[in-house]
DNA sequence: AGTTAAGCGAGACGGTACGTCGTGTCTTGTG
DNA sequence: CACAAGACACGACGTACCGTCTCGCTTAACT
């Protein structure tokens, strides 16, 4: 969680802490508060004011845990921390048909918000943001660097490949689909995929 | 333009009309302002007070031109028209990265402020604004679905590969990297890009 | 009106003037809202935000108008216009058992929140409130001053008395009794205090 | 003290008490800061937050021992127990320029800032601070009131005057000076001042 | 030539959200 | 118990934009 979010003032690692302690619940309240907003309404229309309100918690309780909108979300979306597992099919088809598989269903079945784009948009401003972005972002694709490496050890993958190029190769294509493309982002779409590139 | 920016309120085609008529100027000024302060601040902290006061035009003269934030930022983007040359080297590789790096180019000298992300938000909210960016993307990309159109009647792609897929399989990575990767976007990646996909 | 308040941002003098013009409709809900919540709570738990709330205005309509909490008040205060008249029976005694009859009359009639000691605070650290309470005090005092003079040359007060001493000397001990003294503030009062004074 | 400020939680004539003592230098860091708080800033801007923050106390500690920040100022003034000595110069003219005299002194040296108006409006809202606010007032004037029966005493003031408004009558113009005008408070308006009363 | 309809700069308007500050209460661990 | 530290719910602050709305003017096209 920390490692997620270094934009949160973090302060679990510190000596036996002085004064009252955070309440553990106001984090549980405001995370869920703003998870529940953001199926509704959508990051953009996301306010502090409505997650204070729904969270049954004042605004400075917010600000004392994290210093903006994107941080909060960063860290709601993290706490969603359903991984995907990595799998092991024996064949790189195989595990990139299962992974994206799985990716998928997380997708669709995720309230249609798009927090992506916002934070796409908030990392271009703020670098903190940014490296958290990165962080989650990565956390999520471990299990395809995984499969990719064991891939390459096989022999699947040429060696002259370069892995983290290979790794954008194939997720660049699902992101642009789910962000940008009017086209529909399905298993036909993931096979089509995986036909050119491999 | 107008084929772009179906949001604009548009007048261009109508009868002579009476009133007064729109001062052309205005637009230049309006649309020259937005991409100044677009460099200078991005997308998110964009005000059309600010476009206004910068412009020296009122409020309201831009609302009478465009719907939405979005709609302005569409035309003021779209108003950039130097367009991507068809390359045509024969080859298909070489088609690609002569068009790559082309499109690098354009993306490294336009001011680093990246609109694209607000864009994706805003079309996630908005139908026309979803219509409009499609269409400019689309326009953008009507040299790459050419050059691999020819390069399927060449026979350097199979006749069974769906060719949408096969410009998401090339334009995902790269906009991938351009706005959720840390990693560098250079023609290096291009080349590792196409030496995986071909 | 502006003589009492130059707080207020003025542009009455001002020429044709251009964009939209103020809305006195908004000024007299402000102030009309001003007094009611006044009369319901006092000038300490006064509030831009009710203020705004109960007019049905925004606060930025408010702060176009009015610096602080305080130039509005002093506004609202000299809107409520009921001068006193200026008594005539031809002696001084009369006189001021008169304007002071009067003036006990208005006070106890005006809503109890007290406000005074508010704008005297306000006044201590903010010259143009202190200004304007100037105005506001002195023009209520107007009728004092003219009695005064008269008797003065009547003969009924030596030449050698400072005017602006004896108005002090029969004002002041009025404002103590109502500001601090939890003595009874009344008719018997003001005729033992001219007994002394006189 | 205590019969001073009533609203302090009082707990000095209480049975030994069990558990910790209070620590009288709390107390004194706390009477202290509030003291300087106040000639820096102002009653108005004085919090309790920053009275905690500069004595190095917990707010609570504050608390424990005054309700409210009126009766911690209500203290803080009392705690300043420079009493000013009765006169007895022969003649009540005499005894009131000493008097007067010596009150001028205080005022002027006492840092500028204006605490009374802000107990005025307080006191007019919690009948505690009223109340303490008068005794505080009444044990400031008691030399005047000995003064005052003396001269009754002595014949120079008529039987049939109410002493009480004796009292009103020179201290209220003063009062009066200090707070409300922009006339100066001087000897010169002290001296003009008794001209007319005597 | 006069009328009329729209465009225009300016800026007021009712709102909403911002991030900060102060209030008085509470909950820790330490004396 | 008292104490320091500081978290907590609440509510007001003054600012910034939003998108709409008057103003007085300018600029054609239509009587």
């Amino acid at each position: 969680m920390s490692t997620i979010s270094p934009t949160a003032v973090d302060h679990t690692a510190e000596t036996p802490r002085r004064g009252r302690p955070r309440d553990i619940r106001c984090d549980e309240a405001i995370l869920q508060a703003t998870l529940e907003l953001l199926a509704e309404a959508g990051a953009g229309s996301l306010s502090i004011d409505g997650v204070a309100a729904r969270a049954g918690v004042g605004k400075a309780t917010i600000y004392r845990r994290w210093n903006s909108k994107e941080a909060l979300l960063l860290e709601a979306l993290s706490s969603d921390t359903s991984i995907i597992a990595t799998p092991d099919t024996g064949t790189l088809r195989g595990d990139l048909e299962s992974y994206f598989g799985a990716l998928l269903e997380k997708v669709h079945s995720s309230a249609g918000s798009d927090v992506l784009p916002h934070l796409i948009e908030a990392a271009h401003y703020d670098a903190e943001v940014r490296q958290s972005l990165d962080q989650y972002l990565s956390s999520r694709q471990k299990p395809l660097r995984v499969l990719l490496q064991r891939a390459q050890q096989r022999g699947e993958i040429a060696a002259t490949i370069d892995l983290k190029v290979m790794s954008d190769a194939v997720v660049g294509p699902i992101i642009y689909r789910r962000l940008l493309s009017k086209d529909r982002l399905d298993k036909t779409f993931v096979r089509k995929l995986l036909d050119i590139i491999l």
